[in-house]
DNA sequence: GATGAATGAGAGTTCATTCAT
DNA sequence: AATGAATGAACTCTCATTCAT
């Protein structure tokens, strides 16, 4: 599979893997957009492989099955997180009003990300649905809350105060108020920014008592 | 099934009136029960009526579409909130533990009540695809939010506080994170109870400036 | 479900359930006809249900799948088989001459209807396949040889000889052989007639000793 | 997979013609074992190249298609007989208890090969569906029953005995009995011996009268 | 000669809905 | 009002086959 590729110097056309690479790519990308416009069960492969231009056997050459997309859209989700989460981290020992912009910053891309928000609504959804993705899904979830944890617990140490609930308790519900906002803003169109995350933060850390 | 056959000669109560009344209400019964279970999307008719013990003919004598049901779910969803809401803001003026109290107990009524929380999740999704269904969806967001508004607004008032965003926006914002929290207890089985809104309202009364 | 059925008098128009056993009849005849022709696996229930003037719904309005359909077809070829039998035993007892007549008989029937001997082919290829159709099958199979051993058993009684060998491995090599024989002729198109199996069995009376 | 790999520069003896030869054999072993496990129906392209360590594609660099893969084992299979009904009529002009013996062992051949009984039988029925197959298949068949009806007539003439029925009918009988026993060893499990043949084949011999 | 991604047709099955009874 | 057989469209998925590499 991997053996001549070389690929010489110039490479007019694509090759092999590169052709397939690009065909999952776009398959990827319009289920993407169609779950999030139609959700996960009012999407059938055949609207996917359609709208990407290829047969629904194309389809099936690059995944097992329409959960198995899902499987993988999970997985590239949680890279995406991962990265912001580990951003978020690095700077949580600077100014207060640092880490709250960085907070907030977060919080808009979950705004303007909307085709993620609601992706990752569709995840949940599932989850509770599948159990294969049950599985897949809480594994990835905990760790964002931990690694989101991490970052809340460092914020209150570096301020010497002590978290008003258990510091999971907080991130978990950091995140369900991200979900629930955008989900809010799918179904209601309602546009309450994330700029209310940093107004809640700032009420915890205002109600905080000295470590 | 055969409940009501012998009724033909003796039974002058039952009118033919109460009979449909008493069909459509266990039809509507099974249906959130099965919704919540397996979705929308994922509970046909046909289990509907079987499982509330009728025929599938039987649903479509009482109900328009799978989608007027779910519209019926909705405004009986309203209905149920609605009342809450109104206890709520009837002691708004006490003092501020009971207000607090207040609002606990109903955070773990979401809590408790898995099945409507689920269910106004599902009712969300549905809006976010049939027009229809989102116009009617939005009018009785609003009407909640509204509500909660008025009630957080009279708190903050009672204690001379000046609310540090916008009162519609908070209000949102509490609908959406019971909304997230029951997501997440759905497909992750995490308990971050009903306490967080306490939590986070105690903060905002707490960096709130004086009117 | 049988409640109104008392049909009046002459019923110009078919009720509810002939109805449904008219489509059900019609699918089943349709279906063995193509399964014989194609086979089961060569056999699209969109075949069967577009050559009986259905829709594919109406297919499984009346079973509950492919194979329940073989099922249905399996419990009537048995039906049928039982009769032949029931009639051979009755008169068991009589002169050798009407005995192998009676043989001759039943065989040439196995002839004629080339359907139920492909047909019982198709049902022993799904047997090997299909564990649920085997544990059927099998049960079938064995009342048939069963029976066919009572009435071989009988003639050699009646006759003061002795089998040659186990009279029930003698019925099943029987009910080989007319399975073998319907195989060849549809794959050769050769006409071997049941008289084959007359005169097997000639052969055996012949060279079995005295009890 | 990776097992010509090295060859380039030291092995010269590997040709390319040996090498095809190599992957055709491979692929008819592992489809022969395929198609009697799960049939011909159910036995994909995919599956064979898989399970024989090849592509697809290397399956049609060396077929015509699934169906001209069956007749290379059509074409394999009557070699395979051919050689044994070779055996069996060389010895067909000495003592009975030899010939009977030959007979046996030549039937019990046919009992533990199942998988080429079973093949057989898909052949059979494959004859039934594709016109272009039936006409090899009844060639073969033909060669067939004609070496067995040869053999038959020199055993009746060797004990000058003249055949109760046409030596052509009598041979067709034995194969449809042998092919008979093997449908029912697969579909019900059922162990009758080829010892059957001999006992009905002494029957035979019970009966006819002299030449 | 061998590869395997992609095709296109078709498989079995489900489902919201209709309508004669 | 209630029945449930029948519809017709859509579903996920499989497969023999093709063809650029």
């Amino acid at each position: 599979m991997e053996k001549t590729r070389k690929s010489g110097t110039t490479s007019p056309r694509l090759s092999r893997e590169e052709s397939q690479a690009r065909t999952r790519e776009r398959l990827i990308e319009t289920a993407t957009r169609l779950f999030v416009g139609q959700g996960y069960g009012g999407t059938s492969i055949r609207d996917i492989a359609e709208q990407a231009g290829y047969s629904q056997g194309a389809f099936y050459s690059n995944f097992e099955s329409k959960e198995s997309l899902l499987l993988e859209m999970l997985r590239r989700h949680m890279a995406g997180e991962a990265a912001h989460l580990a951003t978020l981290s690095e700077r949580a020992g600077t100014s207060l009003e640092t880490v709250l912009d960085d907070l907030e910053a977060w919080a808009s891309t979950l705004d303007q990300d909307i085709n993620w928000s609601m992706l990752s609504i569709e995840l949940q959804m599932q989850a509770q649905r599948s159990t294969t993705f049950a599985v897949a899904y809480r594994a990835v979830w905990q760790q964002h809350r931990d690694a989101l944890a991490v970052w809340l617990a460092q914020l209150f140490a570096a301020h010497g105060l002590q978290p008003p609930v258990g510091i999971e308790a907080l991130a978990a519900s950091f995140m369900a108020l991200a979900h629930g906002l955008a989900l809010q803003r799918a179904s209601t169109g309602t546009e309450v920014s994330g700029r209310m995350m940093v107004v809640l933060l700032r009420g915890l850390l205002a109600m905080a008592r000295p470590a």
